[in-house]
DNA sequence: AACAATTACGCACCACGTAAGGATA
DNA sequence: TATCCTTACGTGGTGCGTAATTGTT
């Protein structure tokens, strides 16, 4: 219910940019113009100075700016509130987050979220976390999922899954029938890893190191950016890798894939929740927030459940 | 610019009841029907509680009615400081009074402030001064003028203009050419007045108390709701009368009708603007009402002017 | 019966997108 | 030429009023 106006207003106060800004707000550039044109013909005064290639706000424009702020925070103060008395859970949630949250985890959250909240829509882009912390930034996306923790003054980051990356190997594999191995077994064994900058890469990277192994010295037989790629690669006997229990798990149920406890450690990383710290929040977000806070402690006793069941 | 949706939703919350509100607003029934149910659909929540005869808000509608109200005060507050900043004033202006300011005063000024700034656009609502308060309490104005003062918890009241009545007497009357009379030659001459209830009347009447006349000693000739017809009877010799100058103006310059001084006193009553305590003003209106205030010496001078010219 | 709110429906207007135009580096 | 904003124009959706319907005292 809140002033469509003002908030393309905002948005293009913001961003310095109509052409941008209406991609921002999925709007057409002419649309934007127009709706800036009406409120500066209302108010009778130019809102914006439009020197070429940037533009900036008139001292009119500033007033306004700072009024529209606090009356779309009015707005969505109005509507958090409702919502929190009526316990509906409506609307939409624009979420973003990394290719394993993203393809494994937050499908089945979300699954389960619109099962009980049918009012809720659910938008999720997938990409890496500097992606996602930019979409997040210019309000592309309401809620991250990222690997660590994100420092910004504008974005709060607080921990929520602990997620294990396990050793996979073919079922085929020498190693799938014992009870374990040790990481410096790692060296010399073919390997399929992520991509580079990735965040299992990097989380696999600093395993090696902590336990004395130099990754440079590991024998990479392939890069896959796809986890989907990477199971087929492990499957097919290219080598073996560390992946997130959720991605993996049909196979492991069907026996194809196998996974290897490693003896001295586990190989942990943690994903953290992260949300823009001054946008008021819907009461929509607060409760899906809330739910996947409960719910992460049930993804984990699936992850080790399976991983336990697989390995035995 | 205001969100109207949420003006149609406070107007009926405030008032109870969606027939009553949709008159003040100049909608109809169905459409301000519409508005809120498309407020309700939208925050999934009854706002109002429809009982037969009265209607009450429901909690949800408690908080919306909380965040509506400051809302559109920002969205006021915005347009003002915009206006203050840029200077320009323009925009409607609904203004309620007595019949003489209504009549005679206002229309003048009314068309010179309209004059110095043509985006500007008046109503005009002419009634006693109940109905004045009335409008104004139920936002049916913006600003009132009435005589004497008014209090109220809801309303201001600023005295402006200090209006002269002069005693009118036709052209061929015996005091046109005397250069005053007493206040105890009116006991027995014919009077033509003003209806019980009117501001005229009350401050005639007050006047002889003050001086030892009993107003019910007074040889009421004619008794008339209307300055133009008390003008009438006095030209065609019914009587005398106590009028306001600038609603003779045009009478005195033709010579119709001749004031005379009254020897010990001036008739003098106070005239104030009113307009609601707690509603944020326009920058128009505020730019009308400073007008106005520096208007009333002039008005005052002219009225003077005027009366000298006419009595000598 | 009478009053108040809702539902039904047709129309007019407004905001959008597409396409063309202008200005500046 | 490429980028960015504005203007022009046709179309679909929305909000209004009129009229009929429901519901309550």
């Amino acid at each position: 219910m809140e002033d469509y106006k003002l908030k393309v207003f905002c948005t293009v106060a913001e961003i310095k940019s109509f052409s941008k800004a209406s991609e921002i707000i999925h709007l057409t550039q002419p649309a934007v113009s127009s709706q800036i044109k009406v409120l500066e013909e209302f108010y009778g005064t130019k809102l914006f100075e439009r020197t070429t290639n940037n533009i900036s706000l008139t001292p009119s424009g500033e007033i306004l700016y700072k009024y529209a702020k606090d009356i779309l925070a009015l707005y969505a103060d109005a509507e958090k509130n409702i919502g929190r008395l009526t316990g509906l859970v409506k609307g939409g949630i624009r979420l973003g987050a990394c290719s394993t949250i993203g393809g494994y985890i937050l499908p089945r959250l979300m699954s389960r979220f619109h099962g009980k909240n049918p009012l809720t829509k659910f938008t999720l882009y997938v990409g890496n976390t500097r992606k996602v912390v930019d979409l997040l930034t210019t309000s592309g996306i309401d809620i991250g999922f990222v690997e660590g923790e994100v420092k910004g003054h504008k974005i709060s980051s607080e921990k929520v899954f602990n997620d294990e990356l396990h050793l996979m190997v073919a079922a085929a594999h020498p190693w799938a029938s014992r009870p374990g191995v040790a990481v410096s077994e790692l060296e010399g064994e073919p390997m399929v890893m992520r991509e580079e900058g990735s965040g299992t890469r990097q989380a696999v990277e600093r395993f090696l190191v902590k336990h004395g192994i130099n990754p440079a010295g590991i024998n990479t037989a392939m890069v896959l950016e796809s986890i989907e790629a990477i199971k087929e690669a492990v499957e097919n006997g290219v080598g073996v890798s560390f992946l997130s229990m959720p991605a993996v798990e049909n196979e492991v149920r069907a026996g194809r894939i196998k996974t290897v406890r490693i003896l001295q450690d586990r190989l942990i990383r943690e994903f953290s929740i992260i949300y823009r710290k001054k946008s008021v929040s819907t009461h929509t977000m607060e409760e899906f927030i809330s739910f996947v806070k409960q719910s992460s402690p049930a993804v984990k006793a699936t992850g080790r459940l399976a991983h336990e069941a697989g390995s035995r």
